[in-house]
DNA sequence: TCAACTGTAACTGTTATTATTACAGTAATC
DNA sequence: GATTACTGTAATAATAACAGTTACAGTTGA
């Protein structure tokens, strides 16, 4: 899995968490223990697709723009790896003349389009508010 | 996804397509696309799991130790592909005093271990006589 | 005008992946 | 029993993907 997506859903849940719904690319870095700018990026994916806003300049940041319980992770999935669950890699060549060769590639690729729903399906059960509230019933255990 | 799961995957057609049953690592390596010491490499691991059987010497080669159709992609997952989806890197630090990222890492496992049952039930509906099957369809079509 | 932010691009270092080379071991065939 | 055609495995090299860093332009609040 793209660690864009943990930093994503994890970007997230932190918001969520915050009274104010808001922190700082370096707030976020340093919670999710990677450095701002790769926090900005995923960020930025983020604001173009409704799940954030940004506010630049001094006192600025994220902000989520949404209900945390409206948000599932197929919702990040979709918006920054879906597809990454096939190789780039590829099994065969269509020029071969065995038929198995020759059409392996396509075949091998239904089958991961077939998993990657399978999986966006499986987010789809699990909103951002859940993670929250799993985090808090760790800490209480 | 590991692209050794492919090339087991390719590999088990493969040999289900051949009348005897029968290939050699370098033939199996034209196939696919790739050098025989990968393929021999995956075929080995194929071989301590039962999937396949061995000759050595002149002749010799890889050969289906079970029926296509006992075969599922779910078992080859297992074999040499099992928990791929948690990506390597990591997200937050257990010693961090957040209740976010201190705990994420765990809640993020436990998700990814999930989607993981969920992937390995869907291959589990896909067994290797069926992909050949897909293929010949493709050929007619 | 300054300080504190975001948005990007370019570059560097590190790690993972794939291919290659080499060689020991095994079995069929002459 | 020598030769040939294989597997098994280790070591190395080449390539590609990933993550971190630096730099700087643009924005906004004080």
């Amino acid at each position: 899995m793209n660690s864009e997506f943990i930093i994503a859903v994890h970007s997230l849940v932190l918001l969520a968490h915050r009274p104010d719904g808001m922190a700082s690319s370096e707030e976020i870095a340093t919670n999710v223990c990677t450095n701002p700018v790769r926090v900005r990026k995923v960020m930025s994916c983020l604001r173009k697709n409704g799940f954030v806003d940004t506010r630049e300049g001094s006192g600025g940041g994220y902000k989520l723009s949404r209900e945390p319980g409206d948000m599932t992770l197929a919702d990040v999935y979709r918006a920054l790896a879906a597809g990454s669950l096939a190789p780039k890699w590829c099994s065969g060549d269509p020029e071969s003349d065995c038929l198995v060769g020759s059409n392996m590639g396509e075949v091998m690729n239904a089958v991961f389009c077939g998993a990657d729903q399978q999986l966006e399906q499986y987010f789809e059960s699990i909103t951002i508010g859940q993670m929250l509230s799993r985090l808090t019933a760790m800490a209480k255990a």
